[in-house]
RNA sequence: GGUUCGUUAGUCUAGAGGCCUAUGACGUCUGCCUGUCACGCAGAAGACCACGGGUUCGAAUCCCGUACGAACCGCCA
C-alpha cells in the first residue's frame, strides 16, 4: 500500500514501530499549539495518531479537517496516553504536505456530529460520516452484509441480481415510476421487492436464490421506514414452510450471536399462530421480553351490573407489583384513551385479598371471586382492564407494551425471536363489504383448494409467516401458491376473475403453466437488523446517504425539477 | 391528508410579559504559552430570537396564520 501519500495507517502504529520513518495521510483532527511546540492529531479510517513539531510557523494557515500527508520518525512519547490505541508513540514531523485544505468553518464539530440537527447532518453527510461513531455504523452494516453473503452461500444459495428497472405492480405500496422516452405514455417502475422475479427464478430451476435486494416504495417515511431499503431476499424450490424457518432461524441466530453480546433466543424459535399472538399479546409482532400476558375475561361480566363491562369484550393484564401513585394511574388512563380505548379500569389486590380501585364498587361478590380464581390474584397484584363492544385487541396490546415499559419489565440485554405463522388468508373489508387478501395474494392457503371451497373464508389460513424480534417485524415470508387452479379460486374469493390474474400477473400466470416447483421464501429487512444490533431507533443512522423523513435528499437536492427538454423527451407535462 | 411537539450566532443551548442592548459551551479570529491530548490563559467578532399579523404601555416570551423540521396516525399486502 505504500505510495507517495503514505507508508502506514495512522491507527496501527505502536511502540514496536519506534525508530521507523513513516508517512501517514489523513484528516487533521486537532491542532494544539503550545507556542514553540505544536501537537496535531491525524485521523484516517484506522484511527488517530499524534504528530509533534517545533516548527509552529508551518501551522500558521493549517486548518482542522484539511487532508495532509505527513512524514516523520516514530518515537516513544514521554507522556503516554492510555486512552489512545496509538498513545505510546508519536511521529516527529519532518515534512508536511497539505493535500486538500478545509477552507470553510465546519457546520458542526466532527466528533460531536450526532448532537447536531439531523438537517445539518444530512446536508453535510460526508462530514457526519467522518465522525468515527457514525462511520463505524456504516462499516458495521457492511460487515453484517458480508456475513450474510457468507452464510447464505454456505447453505447453497445462489446470489442473483434482478432488474431494478421493471414494471409497476398493482398490489401493495405505491411504486416509484420511471417515464419511458421511447414509449409515449408508458412507464417503468422500481421494484417494491423482487417478488415476481424470484418466483420466476424458481420456475427457471434455480434451486436456492438470494439477493441483498434494494426495495423502493413511494410511501411516507418514518423513523424506521424510508423510500429505499435493503432486504435479504431469499427463495427455495421444493421447500416447505419448515425448510424456510430453519434457514431463517440460522440466519438470524448466527447474525445476532456473531454481532452482539446480548442473549439470543435459542433455536428453534417459538412458533406462535397469528390468532394466539393477537389474543395473548395484542399484536402480530409481540415483544416476548415483556412477560405480561393478556387474558380475556369477558365471560365473567356477561351479566354484570357494571355497564362498562356488561356484555362487552373485556381484556385484562395482570402485573405482580405496581406501587405507583394515583397520578400515574390517571396518566396511564389518559394515554389509553388517546390510543382509542374507551377507558382503563384497574384493581389493586390488598393484603386481605380485597380489591380496590376505580371500578371496585361496581363489582358483585361473584365477579370478584371469579376474578381472583381465574387470575390467581395475590396481594400486591394490580390488574388493568380495557373493554369495548368490539374486542379491544389492539388496545390491550398497547396496554401490555406500555405497562412493560413503565414497570421496567423489559430486559434490554436480550434478543427474543419468534415466528408468527398461520396468518389469515383473507380479512374482511368493512368499507367495501368484501374479502381482501390479508397479506400476500401469492401465498398458498392451508388446505389448498378444499379450504378455499369450504366457504368458511374467515378461517382460511395461509402459509404466511413473520419473523419477529423484540417487537419488531424482521422478516416476512410465505409458501407460494404455484398452482393455477388454487390461484384462480383464491383471487375469485377476493373478487377478481381470471382475467385480472392474466393481465396483472401475466408472467407468473403463464410461467406456472410450464411446470412450477412448490416454493417458499422470505425476506429479512437488513436495515432493521442493523438497527437492532446497533441499538439505533432511527433507520437513517444505518443508511449511508438517507433522505430526510419528508423524502428529500438535502445533499443531492432530490427530488428536483427537470429541464424542459428532458420533460419533452419523456412526453411529460407538469400540471400546476 | 391529520395530530402533537419544535424553530434563539457556524453548532448545541439558557430564556416562563419589563431584569434581554439575549446566557453559557464548542467553533472562528487576534495575542501569549516547550509535553499537550476535551491543552491552558487573555481578548475580539458573530443572533433583524424562522416569517407575517395580532394582544399589550411593553413580546424571544402570549394568541393566530405561514414556512420549515421531527415524532406519530393514515399509508406502508
Amino acid at each position: 500500500m505504500e505510495n507517495i501519500y503514505r507508508s502506514h495507517y495512522c491507527g496501527v502504529l505502536r511502540s514496536s514501530d519506534v525508530g521507523t520513518k513513516v508517512r501517514v495521510a489523513g484528516w487533521i483532527n486537532s491542532i494544539r499549539n503550545l507556542g514553540s511546540l505544536v501537537f496535531i492529531t491525524l485521523r484516517d479510517e484506522t484511527g488517530i495518531v499524534q504528530i509533534i513539531s517545533e516548527d509552529t510557523e508551518l501551522f500558521k494557515d493549517v486548518t482542522r479537517e484539511s487532508t495532509a500527508s505527513i512524514t516523520g520518525e516514530v518515537r516513544l512519547r514521554s507522556d503516554k496516553n492510555p486512552n489512545m490505541p496509538t498513545g505510546e508513540i508519536e511521529i516527529v514531523l519532518e515534512k508536511m504536505e497539505i493535500l486538500g485544505k478545509c477552507v470553510n468553518v465546519l457546520p458542526f464539530e466532527i466528533n460531536r456530529s450526532k448532537e447536531a440537527s439531523e438537517e445539518a447532518r444530512l446536508k453535510y453527510r460526508y462530514l457526519d460520516l467522518r465522525n468515527p461513531l457514525v462511520h463505524d455504523k456504516i462499516k458495521f452494516r457492511v460487515d453484517v452484509i458480508d456475513f450474510i453473503r457468507k452464510i447464505m452461500k454456505e447453505q447453497g444459495f445462489t446470489e442473483i441480481a434482478t432488474p431494478i428497472i421493471t414494471a409497476s405492480s398493482p398490489e401493495g405500496a405505491r411504486d416509484f415510476v420511471i417515464p419511458s422516452r421511447n414509449y409515449k405514455g408508458k412507464f417503468y417502475a422500481l421494484p417494491q421487492a423482487p417478488q415476481i422475479y424470484k418466483q420466476l427464478l424458481m420456475v427457471s430451476g434455480f434451486n436456492r436464490y438470494f439477493q441483498i435486494a434494494p426495495c423502493f416504495r413511494d410511501e411516507d417515511c418514518r423513523a424506521d421506514r424510508t423510500l429505499e431499503f435493503y432486504q435479504l431476499d431469499l427463495e427455495m424450490s421444493f421447500a416447505t414452510e419448515e425448510d424456510v424457518y430453519q434457514v431463517g432461524e440460522k440466519v438470524f441466530y448466527d447474525i445476532f450471536t456473531h454481532f452482539s453480546n446480548k442473549e439470543v433466543s435459542p433455536r428453534p424459535f417459538r412458533r406462535i399462530p397469528y390468532r394466539e399472538a393477537m389474543s395473548k399479546y395484542g399484536s402480530d409482532k409481540p415483544d416476548l421480553r415483556n412477560p405480561l400476558i393478556i387474558e380475556d375475561i369477558s365471560d365473567i361480566f356477561t351479566n354484570s351490573e357494571f355497564n362498562g363491562f356488561k356484555g362487552k369484550v373485556v381484556k385484562v393484564v395482570k402485573t405482580d407489583v405496581c406501587d405507583k401513585p394515583n397520578s400515574w394511574f390517571k396518566k396511564l388512563e389518559e394515554f389509553m384513551k388517546e390510543k382509542g380505548a374507551q377507558g382503563l379500569a384497574y384493581l389493586k389486590v390488598e393484603e386481605n385479598l380485597e380489591l380496590k380501585g376505580s371500578i371496585a364498587k361496581f363489582l358483585r361478590e361473584k365477579e370478584i371471586t371469579s376474578l381472583k380464581e381465574r387470575l390467581n390474584l395475590k396481594p400486591g397484584n394490580v390488574i388493568f382492564m380495557v373493554a369495548d363492544s368490539k374486542a379491544p385487541v389492539k388496545e390491550a396490546g398497547i396496554l401490555r407494551t406500555k405497562l412493560g415499559q413503565e414497570l421496567e419489565l423489559i430486559d434490554n440485554n436480550k434478543f427474543e425471536f419468534c415466528i408468527i405463522n398461520d396468518f389469515p388468508m383473507y380479512e374482511y373489508n368493512e368499507e367495501d363489504q368484501k374479502w381482501d387478501f390479508g397479506h400476500n395474494p401469492f401465498s398458498m392457503p392451508k388446505g389448498g383448494l378444499k379450504a378455499l371451497e369450504s366457504g368458511d373464508i374467515e378461517n382460511i389460513l395461509a402459509y404466511q409467516y413473520d419473523f419477529v424480534c423484540n417487537g419488531n417485524e424482521m422478516a416476512s415470508g410465505a409458501v407460494r401458491n404455484h398452482d393455477i387452479e388454487i390461484m384462480k379460486k383464491a383471487f375469485d374469493i377476493a373478487g377478481y376473475d381470471e382475467e385480472v390474474i392474466k393481465n396483472k400477473f401475466r408472467s407468473l400466470y403463464t410461467a406456472f403453466q410450464y411446470g412450477a416447483p412448490p416454493h417458499a421464501g422470505m425476506a429479512p429487512g437488513i436495515d432493521r437488523i442493523v438497527m437492532l444490533l446497533t441499538d439505533e431507533e432511527n433507520l437513517r443512522e444505518v443508511q449511508v446517504f438517507p433522505p430526510n423523513v419528508s423524502g428529500m435528499d438535502l445533499l443531492m437536492g432530490s427530488p428536483n425539477e427537470l429541464e424542459e427538454k428532458q420533460l419533452r423527451e419523456l412526453h411529460i407535462k407538469v400540471r400546476d
